[in-house]
DNA sequence: GTCTATAAAAGGATAGAC
DNA sequence: GTCTATCCTTTTATAGAC
């Protein structure tokens, strides 16, 4: 916990661990309390709420794709499908590292949260736009490798799909196997759609 | 809440319906003490805590995947590809009808069960298991329309990758649409698989 | 096997001094 | 802006009568 941030600060960082290691319910206000080192008054004087902690970290989230997420991953890979792998390439390692316990935190709070109330879904939603957003932007750089009438949003969402599904399988087997069988039959369909491409032109 | 049923069966109905209303945690011992109009004593005679209800029911999701699920997808659809479709227009139906609220039992518990105990995440797991199951069973029925060297285990969890992701954004942006447009994905895939075994006929 | 009452702990949040 | 102490509710679970 670096000297030079603010209690806030502090505190969304703490939550965004606590809740990707425990999620949300079962991170307790004491829980992060202990992490910060803080006292609850000085909690509750930063937050309204726990809740108000939780968009907290979404709007973290949200806003750190690019930095915390998309720049570390793209670092030496230039060709704009091999971006879509390499960003894929990234929670492949998060997983492997944490021996398949935790997975996408965003997925994780999407799917415990059954009657989050609008602001938090509106910022679940937001994350989920944004890296569909990032995906999209990829494909429309490949544009010439890819069938004409493809719809990018539809397959940005896929490519969403593929990680959050990978994810799911391999925490819940504890094997990475489960994600990399998921990339790899990603994999192929873009092989599949790039070859129906070649074919229209010859 | 049927009349022949056991305290145990209507416990364990009462907490399947709960879970997957409002997830496991959010669920209180009360809550299901609420909905069965058992109390305590009863309750704790059954089960010795909240923990063994969710085992049985996952016990239960697990063995009912053919009479609760597969059984009803399957009415007058014979094709085995259609078959895959069929289920997962079952769950789009599922969907539908809840406003896009709730998804996926199982795999909304198994992102919400972060430190689950063994027991538990080993029923989640066959859960996925028996699932991929069926559509592997499927796959093989269909093999003459599908490349020689597929590996079935790998198109099956990529299926319940599609139907997970789907669901997950469907619920998350509380749009179907986002579903349909990964089952479009998902038959595009299955159309270029068979399409590559045309042509080596040829 | 079910009833009522209650224990025991955890959880979110607040008060008021400093 | 941070401290300590504490309130109030919820939650899981138990005790003991019937």
């Amino acid at each position: 916990m670096a000297k030079g941030m603010s209690t806030r600060e502090k505190i969304v960082l703490a939550a965004m661990e606590l809740f990707w290691l425990k999620g949300y319910n079962s991170t307790s206000v004491a829980d992060i309390l202990s992490r910060t080192q803080l006292n609850s008054g000085s909690l509750y004087h930063a937050f309204p709420g726990k809740q108000d902690i939780l968009v907290a970290v979404l709007e973290a989230y949200r806003d750190g794709i690019y930095p915390m997420l998309v720049e570390p991953a793209w670092q030496g890979v230039d060709d704009p499908i091999e971006r879509i792998f390499a960003l894929l390439a990234r929670y492949r390692a998060a997983i492997a590292d944490t021996d398949c316990a935790y997975g996408c935190p965003i997925g994780s709070l999407a799917l415990e949260l059954h009657e989050a109330d609008p602001a938090v879904r509106g910022l679940l939603a937001a994350n989920f736009t944004n890296w569909v957003g990032v995906i999209e932007r990829c494909l429309a750089e490949a544009a010439d490798r890819l069938p004409a009438d493809l719809d990018r949003q539809a397959l940005g969402e896929f490519v969403l799909t593929t990680m959050e599904g990978g994810v799911m399988q391999a925490r819940t087997h504890r094997d990475v196997a489960y994600f990399d069988r998921g990339i790899a039959a990603l994999r192929r369909h873009f092989d599949m759609l790039a070859r129906s491409v070649e074919r229209t032109a010859a």
